[in-house]
Formats: structure tokens, sequence, C-alpha cells
DNA sequence: CTACTATTAGTACCAGGTACTAATATATAA
DNA sequence: TTATATATTAGTACCTGGTACTAATAGTAG
């Protein structure tokens, strides 16, 4: 049987296609692989691949999240516990986006996000920015797991704030930072402190 | 004229509506505004808003070409030159996505991944990760502005590196951090040595 | 030659629209 | 009050990119 040779290669061939741009119709797919319009819709319904809208809008909602969780919120991770000025704890799964491809290791700057922004999050204030901070990754963390990251103020004189943030995977260690916050009441105050 | 009000004050309430959840059909659209589908398409054409399918794929490219370039390549923002384990220099645009809504001001962590996925680029290696790193934002970074880290390789004594970031806008520096390197042959060597 | 698989063709239907015409309020000015 | 302009609603023909189904045809294996 020629044909099922041909039938199998033709489906990882739309397979690859559609992986690479969902964004096709059948239309184009049938032109590109020389075969009728049914053929592709016979070849999408016995693999289990939706139509073209509904992997469009698949794309948008999950990028549409993805974004959000990823930069649209103030803060990186989920709120678990948060005592304005005092401390507070976050939760970030690791997901594929944020690993190297080769290792499956997150990408360093995502725990640091995750650090950085509960901190931020912590100061009671208009506005805050970080100034310094020292940081140390621990141990790599991978794929998958979950990183709980707790935040303390240790000090806080006027608008200067050091706040210490460890982040664990299952009580293991994964990073430690310190980071020198500065509040800001509404404006004009001038930026000149905001590197000392 | 009641009714321009009444228009204008439901032009509004259609635009915040699609703005916070643009899935949403003219139907659904007319239910809640109470008025007829027609009225739903005439407001929306005068207003240059485009159709439900249009707007999906709009979110779903915007968000795909966004999340490759936040968290798909392993550098953040853009190489424009690297000699490896020598120095690299990238550029990074801050975009509305990077920003503090309140205050326009870029999240630090976009700044640190700038820096320390350029640090990490740097390293010719099998597989680098950071350990540790002391950085300190000098001033804020607003939307729109550009960043270009300089990234130089200070010393390497075999899997230990340390590198040095230089951050600015127009000549004018913003950041400055130094992250310490690990670099991995392939497989195997313990992490032990990782956080030291 | 027959049975089976693969492919193609064609039709009716659907959602969510565009584009256009026309009828019906509603209010405002003359 | 009436003419006029604006706003809203209704209705129709048509479009894209499909689903779901039926039927015809081509090629191959036994």
């Amino acid at each position: 049987m020629v044909r099922t040779v041909k039938k199998q290669t033709r489906q990882e061939k739309l397979r690859a296609m559609l992986n690479d741009n969902p964004f096709i119709t059948d239309g184009a797919l049938a032109d590109i692989l020389e075969v009728s319009i049914q053929t592709v819709r016979l070849d999408r319904q016995t693999m289990g691949i939706p139509e073209l809208r509904a992997r469009v809008q698949e794309v948008a909602e999950g990028a549409a999240a993805k974004l959000k969780s990823l930069s649209g919120p103030e803060l990186v991770g989920e709120l678990l516990d948060l005592e304005l000025g005092i401390r507070g704890i976050s939760l970030l799964e690791v997901t594929g986006e944020m690993v190297f491809a080769k290792t499956g290791v997150a990408r360093g700057h995502h725990l640091f996000a995750q650090a950085n922004s509960l901190a931020v999050a912590l100061i009671d204030a208009e506005v805050a920015l970080t100034g310094t901070a020292q940081i140390r990754f621990k141990r790599p963390v991978l794929l998958g797991e979950k990183v709980i990251a707790r935040a303390v103020v240790n000090s806080g004189k006027g608008q200067r704030f050091v706040v210490t943030v460890t982040s664990s995977v299952k009580d293991e260690e994964v990073f430690a930072g310190e980071f020198m916050v500065f509040a800001k009441g509404s404006e004009g105050e001038q930026w000149d402190a905001y590197s000392s």
C-alpha cells in the first residue's frame, strides 16, 4: 500500500506545518500539500486537530494568559500571603517558557523577577523601586518545580527598606536575595538618592 | 438631545468592555448594552473596532510575538554584538508590558533579565548558569526608552566567570551588575560548587 | 474480479460577521 | 405644528471558514 505511506507522511507534514504556524486555513494547506480541501479536513479530523478559528482562539487565550502571568501584573508569581511592610509569600510554578530548552533549567531572571516583585509589593507606599540587590542562585530550578519565595522587611528608615527574600523548592533553598527598595511618596522627590 | 448622551456613554462602555475582554460577540454585547445587534455593529464601525475574529487574531498574533520576545529566546533584548567569552552588547526597548502602569517605570527584573541573559550568553560553554549577582539600579527607566547593555567578562578561572554589565540609556548609566556565572561541560559535574 | 482504502466532489448547514437599504422612533428648530 | 436631522432597529444578500454528511471515483491487494 503506497497510499498508506503517502497518507502518513502527509499527515506528519500537516502536523508540522500547523505546529509552526497555526494560522493557516484548510485551503492553504490543501494547496501546499497538493491534495483536495476535503482530504485536509479528513486528516485534521482523524488527527483530532481543531479548525482554524478554534486554533487561533486557543493561541489567543493561552498567550494572553501567559502574558498576564509573565508581565501583566505587578507581581510575578501568585501571592499566597502578604502583610504590607512586614512579609509576604508568593508561589511560582516553573513552566516551559521559563527554562533553557537544552537543560530544562529555569533562567535566573524568572526567580529574580519573583523575588524582586515580591519585595517591591511588600513596601507600603505609592511607588516603590528596587535600588540595589545581592542575589544568589543556590541550586538550579527545573521545569515543573514550584518555587515559594518568602520575603521579609528587615529594616526601613524613611524611604529606604531592606528586604530579604529566600526562595525554596520543597524546603530546599534555591535562591536568596537582599533587596534595597526605595519608596516614593507621590511626586517630586529627586531620584538622586535612588542609587545610593 | 438625550440620545447623543446615551450613545456616547454606550460607546464608552463598549470600548471598555472590549478592552478587558476582546473575545465577545456583537450579540453578547447587544444583550448587555440592551440595544440591537445592528446598533452594536454601527458603534463598532464608527469607532473603528474590528470584528470578533479579527480581534482574536490580533491578540493571538501579538501575544504570540510578545511571548517569543519575552520568554522564547535565550536572550532578553536584541543582540547587537558578541565576542564569545569576551564581551557583548544588547538592546532592549522598554514596552508597555514592562512598566508599572502607575508610573511608567520599568520593573527592575526586565533590566536584570537583559543583563543576566547577556552575561550567560557570553560564556562559551555548553551550559552556563548564574551563581550570584550584585546589581544596582541607578535611575528609573521609562516607557519607550532604549536600554543598551554592555557586558564584559572580567575573569574566568575554569568554570567560574565574573561578568560585569552596565546598561545605559543615551550614555546615562541606569543599571550596573556583576554576575558570577558558572559554566558546565556537559553532564555529571555536581552542582555543589554552584552556589559557592 | 472483488473488496477495501484513499481521495475527491458536492450539498446543506452554521457562526459571525460585512454592506447595504429601508423603516421607525425621537428630538430639535422653524 | 410640521419639517428636518439623528438614532435605532429590521431585514436581506453575501462572505469566510468551517462541520457533517452522502456519494462517486481511483487504485491496490488478494
